[in-house]
DNA sequence: GTGGGATGGGCAA
DNA sequence: TGCCCCTCCCACA
């Protein structure tokens, strides 16, 4: 479940595995042999994570990006390769281990310079130390967008996906039409201090955890299946919390969870959600 | 065993 | 707006 965190695992996985090595690429299912050529037998100087864009360092104008996207996948392990399976994009060894690529998004090689564009316009990462806050608070606070979009817009705020933004805005009791430019500087300080605090969290037992223990049905010992979030993928299903129907809805061509109890629409925004049903 | 849906985002039209 | 990527997991038979 590629999120925010995920990437950064990677990034911090790969750079044990790859980094400062002399790396062979490969491009085995023939979509990717150009930009293989350009980075065999060069050391991968480094690894970064921006919100879900990856960057490996192959030396200047040579910079390797990678997107995952829905369905891509990251495998590892120490050599020898294993048996060919599926559609392979990108081949990786050094001398000891091989990474393999297959479906991402985006797998391509960039110059510094379009690596830097590519990154001005992704908005602050909470798992990053040098993420500017302040720009995304800014760009939600001037926005009539409801927030529940403005949270996937990845030039907002970047690493944040379905799943995250469903379970931020319930634990804020946020109700996701609301304005961006509806809510308070506080409020905004809080969501980011959660969503910093949840992608840290990260993945427990291969699953993204966002209830806290207490408000579980099951309190004590790890979250159960079924107990992991609070809304998302849990449309018709009582509230953890008021035991009221959870609520799912399309919105921007995505699926969207939450509590109409828990979140609701606050008094005086009610034409914002007017605003969203007349445009839908 | 089978089939539907999903954690995204770029691009053509 | 719909298509592409073409994987993984789950519910259901």
């Amino acid at each position: 479940m590629p999120e925010g965190n995920e990437l950064h695992r990677h990034a911090t996985q790969h750079a044990e595995l790859f980094g400062s090595r002399i790396i062979t690429v490969e491009a085995p299912n023939g979509r990717f042999e150009d930009g293989a050529a350009l980075l065999n037998r060069r050391k991968l100087r480094s690894i970064e994570a921006y919100g879900k864009h990856l960057f490996y360092d192959f030396g200047p104008g040579r910079q390797l990006h990678i997107h995952l996207g829905l369905y891509g996948k990251f495998r590892t392990g120490e050599l020898p390769f294993p048996e060919p399976r599926g559609a392979l994009r990108l081949r990786f060894s050094s001398r000891k281990h091989w990474l393999e690529l297959r479906g991402p998004t985006a797998c391509e090689v960039l110059t510094g310079t379009e690596r830097e564009k590519l990154v001005a316009r992704i908005g602050p990462d909470p798992l990053r130390e040098d993420a500017e806050v302040a720009a995304a608070i800014d760009r939600i606070l001037a926005s009539r967008a409801p927030i529940g979009g403005l949270l996937m817009d990845q030039s907002v705020i970047s690493g944040i996906g379905n799943i995250y933004r469903a379970e931020l805005l319930f634990r804020a009791r946020l109700n996701p039409f609301r304005a961006g430019n509806s809510l308070s500087k506080r409020e905004l300080l809080k969501l980011w201090r959660d969503a910093r605090a949840l992608l840290r969290a990260g993945m427990i037992d291969r699953r993204i955890v966002t209830t806290r223990p207490a408000d579980r049905p099951h309190p004590s010992g790890n979250a159960r299946r079924g107990e992991t979030h609070y809304v998302y993928r849990r449309h018709r299903l009582p509230c953890f919390v008021c035991g009221g129907e959870i609520s799912r809805e399309e919105f921007i061509g995505r699926k969207l969870y939450w509590c109409p109890e828990c979140q609701p629409a606050v008094e005086g925004s009610g034409s914002v959600r007017k605003q969203h049903l007349l445009s839908a």
